[in-house]
DNA sequence: ACATAATATAATGTATACATTTTTTGAAGC
DNA sequence: GCTTCAAAAAATGTATACATTATATTATGT
């Protein structure tokens, strides 16, 4: 058999969670073991495994003996994990540009103009989204808060799940938000870069309100 | 007789997770497949889907190819969990109170009466732990922020780590800070039950501190 | 026709066996 | 002694097969 540079599990991870966003996989479906191994032609032991991660990331509910189903979306549940990003990422910001140097937000530089090429490439792509999550993960990767980090990393999945459904956020006005983000924490201004951060997500929070809205 | 036969890695989680909180796992230890699946005398198949999932709940560390560690603990964890605490639960709490009508705290009450006579019998036991975990679940659940709620029971288990580890809580003191959080609750006071949970927050981090001056 | 019971089908859960990768061991060479 | 490399040992990863449970289907009675 043909050498795996990472395990079937872990793919399948990445696939299944593009699956889910992407809409392949829809809100309240069944999601059977079986389907997927086929789709992805290994056994369901691997499958299992990577199902049980998107379950703990939130994206599937699984039951024992019943099978695991893609979670539903609802405002109420954006508005939950928008107000919990705010709640936590800004003081996060703040903490990583207090302590930061020239090295801190270089990766966090790259990934913007990869984000913002790739966008101007393939509009909402997988690889965008991955560059817009790297890209926000990036500015704070320097925090010493590996909890918060942890939980910001799934509430941006979670988050992303409604921007790639609703074809929300990277209008220019976000990309400008993203630079003014990134400004604020090269020029090592804390405050201010938690301020726009928590623009960032305000903003971001009503797009996808009003697109809940119009396209619910 | 009908009997209720949960599966074999559910089963594993909350074992392994005792495992882990008592201690009988060390902190940064590597943890076997196959020694957890002779132990429990089941095969790895499911005791890789529980550790999957204690590694989901942050209690382990997973890399491929190479297998679980029981994750570290430190002083700077126990800050990172307990400010994030301080950021979800008051505000959670204060809504649950605020649409609260007779029923909502009966089952908070009978945990607290349960948890209570636990600690009386066996001071830290499992069954303690446990009874504490649900004792503050029961006060959110009628919570509809349920990614709030989920993050909430996560990091209620990162943080009875710590308490189970260095025997804190539960002095009269916290009896009495409980009390008083259901007190508020049941009188309806939803900032009085905010700020008592707080405090109970504050306090248990205080403590925790203190042994880990002490007891590193 | 409707509900209920019995059966068949399908899906999930897990043990076993084997493949792959990592780690350990030990011998050869410097 | 210390590296370096090869083979052995051990641990992880996954496919297959089978057991268990849930779901669908059919049969039966009223």
């Amino acid at each position: 058999m043909k050498r795996l540079q990472t395990s079937a599990a872990s793919m399948l991870v990445e696939q299944v969670r593009n699956d889910i966003l992407t809409g392949v996989f829809k809100a309240d479906e069944r999601v059977r073991q079986e389907l997927v191994a086929e789709k992805y032609n290994v056994s369901r032991i691997p499958v299992r495994e990577a199902l049980m991660q998107l379950e703990a990331q939130g994206l599937l509910s699984f039951v024992p003996q019943k099978g695991f189903v893609v979670r539903g979306m609802s405002r109420a549940e954006v508005e939950d994990i928008f107000e919990l990003r705010l709640k936590i990422e800004p003081d996060l910001i703040a903490g990583v540009v207090e302590n930061s140097d020239d090295e801190t937000f270089v990766d966090a530089a790259r990934l913007f103009e990869k984000m913002n090429v790739e966008y101007a490439a393939n509009s909402l792509s997988n690889d965008f989204t991955n560059f817009h999550i790297d890209f926000h993960l990036a500015l704070i990767k320097d925090s010493k808060r590996e909890r918060s980090k942890e939980m910001t990393r799934h509430l941006y999945i979670l988050s992303e799940r409604y921007i790639r459904h609703h074809h929300c956020d990277h209008s220019e006005q976000a990309e400008q938000e993203h630079r003014n983000i990134l400004d604020a924490c090269i020029a090592g201004k804390p405050r201010e870069a938690a301020a726009c951060v928590e623009w960032h997500i305000r903003k971001t929070l009503e797009d996808l309100l009003v697109e809940l809205q119009t396209n619910p």
